[in-house]
DNA sequence: CTGTGGGCAACGTGCCGACAA
DNA sequence: TTGTCGGCACGTTGCCCACAG
């Protein structure tokens, strides 16, 4: 019979869980504290609706642009029919929001990129009806069982677990003339079902048991998610202020969900993490600074950049956010996807970090500035703060 | 290539929308007064997400469980993927709450089921890959042209536009022995791309012009509906309390998406209904009374009811409201799914209705009332009244 | 080393009337 | 009147290797 659709009783595999959201994304501990963004939230869900936040949606003016909490549980999930990771956090508002200024150690990030596992993207041929999946040489000798190649030709049935404990049968076979891996029998069943285009990719694990994951990373082909025919997109940018506000004011749980491959951004930072970038480096503007992205074949890369303006994103509805408070530019000249402007605990600053006092934020708010000369503003403050 | 994803910026046929959404659907005009609750979009969306609404979500003392509105627009829409039909309406809520007693005539209601159409629920043969669809006689012979019956053997191409304006074509043929209508070349392509199963419907319809049009209608089968991924479904629920209530205080338009087929109940109700339901109905427990339903065929069906109960579905968060205030009892023993709650617009007294001053709900906020004696204080008020 | 394509066999899709419910 | 089936033709799927980038 079809799979069981107990989505959410069952624990999701961390490890594959990782491997398809990417090596960029990391969840803080479980007990651990961080600091929430309604901000990257609300740009989240911009995205998946494809309306950003409107104008006319009302103000919480006792919601602060950032909210410490303590997180209380960590839930992985993928989406039953996009195979789409993401995770439920639930978040509890600290109710003495002065313990942000004790400076945290470094806490530790579960990032396990598994060791043991092979990412191809898929070519024509490989979801084409015609033939099968071409495995990269290297990659079925890491990560798959070693063939008997005294067998004519030599072969192995392969079962692969996915995301949804769902099994999937496989004929590894290697042949042809040069010789070459390839799965045959079972693969156009896996594409179909999945729905797999040229562009997207397929990973395999071996994991500590021997035991065969799969999972897939869809490439970033424009977002034709739908709108969502549930709720309204101002009625969710006003639910996510809305909770956030009531659970700050009453220090109560409240549920999140956070997409990696689809927020532009992580809005859930470890405190640590958050206190070091704000309050222990200096930034200004014309700084160098280095930044990660993932790469096409999912590795990581570093691209150089300079600081342009620090400024507020949002000056009317998030005054003194450090949401997204740099502007900066790229070096390289195929930056045009890269983003305009990022916050703080993105960047690897060029020159050395040190030690300082929490510059005077809220002295700022006591100022009416205007749009554009908030950069100058800020950088002269900051500068003073030296 | 692909058909056009402009969803939206097309207008949607809709003639073909109420055909799919059921006979049971209605919508009030655009400009017309209409009454909104709040309970009965949460509703809603605790389907689609499979939560309730939870007891700890802020309160909105200022938010009344029903706003008297003017419907500003409306659009209809059909999901991109699954074809199924919703309604975005667009609401700004009455500035002077006390136009709502003054009585309002009947507003004409815009529900046009076509009279030239046909549905059949689609049978194992009908969606296996082995033939053809089946057409009963007299629907083909009703919407579909006239065969010319001197071929051999009579057939023709039928085309028929759905709700995206996408275009299906089809091979109509009259074979066999006995005779009978068939749709056969492009049957298979059609009902693969809309992922049809036994048990879904089909609906065709001949409009004014002659033109065919074609929609779906999915079984009931349990909602696979996936946790949404995007919002959580306590911030769903607390959005729509927010963005009402902000609205309301600002007498400002908000929007909100209506899903006729996933909606246990309609939550925007014309103003004139409702108020010829709750002020000049007379109802009282043991009163019996008839309400419609849809049935298996999509035809409409009374079912006999007695009025067992009268009081608040949530005291706690929404008293004094008129939300699924009557609690029923259902003759045929078949009510197994048919709701133990509704509303005083949706059943038929069988009593003839008189007309009366609106009862004294307001009196009854002042009293503390236990979760059981809630029933026998308001009928006793009620019987008062009178 | 691996992406694509020609060749070809096996299989599934889909059109037909025969039944029977 | 219409749902399901056996029969059968034809188109697609899918496994093989050759070749080239």
């Amino acid at each position: 019979g079809p799979p069981a659709m107990d989505q959410g009783e069952r624990r999701i595999n961390s490890e594959l869980w990782h491997a398809c959201a990417g090596p960029l994304v990391s969840l803080p501990p479980v007990g651990s504290q961080v600091v929430y963004f309604p901000q990257g939230h609300s740009e989240q869900v911009a995205v998946s609706t494809q309306k950003e936040a409107d104008t006319h949606i009302p103000n919480y003016p006792n919601l602060r642009p950032h909210l410490v909490c303590t997180l209380d549980n960590i839930t992985l999930h993928a989406d039953l029919e996009t195979d789409e990771v993401y995770a439920q956090m639930v978040l509890i508002p600290s109710q003495d929001p002065d313990k942000e200024t004790m400076l945290l150690p470094d806490a530790v990030v579960q990032n396990k990129q598994p060791t043991e596992y092979f990412c191809k993207t898929l070519t024509a041929s490989d979801t084409s009806t015609h033939g099968g999946f071409s495995i990269p040489r290297r990659a079925a000798e890491k990560v798959f069982p070693t063939l008997d190649y005294n067998q004519q030709p030599p072969a192995q049935e392969l079962v692969a677990r996915d995301l949804h404990d769902q099994d999937w049968h496989f004929r590894h076979i290697y042949r042809g003339q040069p010789r070459r891996h390839l799965l045959t029998t079972g693969w156009s069943v896996f594409v179909s079902a999945k729905r797999l285009q040229a562009g997207d990719a397929v990973l395999f694990i071996r994991d500590d048991k021997g035991q065969l994951l799969l999972g897939i990373r869809r490439a970033n082909r424009l977002q034709t998610m739908m709108p969502s025919s549930v709720l309204s997109s101002d009625s969710m940018h006003i639910g996510i202020l809305a909770a956030a506000s009531h659970a700050a004011q009453t220090s109560s749980r409240f549920t999140i969900f956070y997409n990696p491959r689809q927020s532009p951004s992580e809005f859930v930072i470890p405190l640590a993490k958050y206190q070091k970038a704000v309050y222990s480096t200096q930034v200004t503007v014309g700084m160098r600074f280095r930044m990660v992205f993932e790469t096409e074949e999912s590795t990581v890369r570093r691209y150089m950049g300079t600081v342009t303006g620090i400024g507020d994103l949002d000056p009317v509805r998030w005054p003194n956010s450090h949401w997204r408070s740099l502007k900066v530019g790229w070096d390289e000249s195929t930056a045009g996807e890269r983003q305009r402007r990022v916050s703080l605990w993105e960047i690897e600053p060029l020159t050395t970090p040190f030690l300082s006092c929490p510059p005077p934020l809220a002295s700022r708010s006591k100022r009416a500035r205007g749009i554009h000369g908030e950069d100058e503003d800020l950088e002269a403050l900051m500068k003073k703060s030296q």
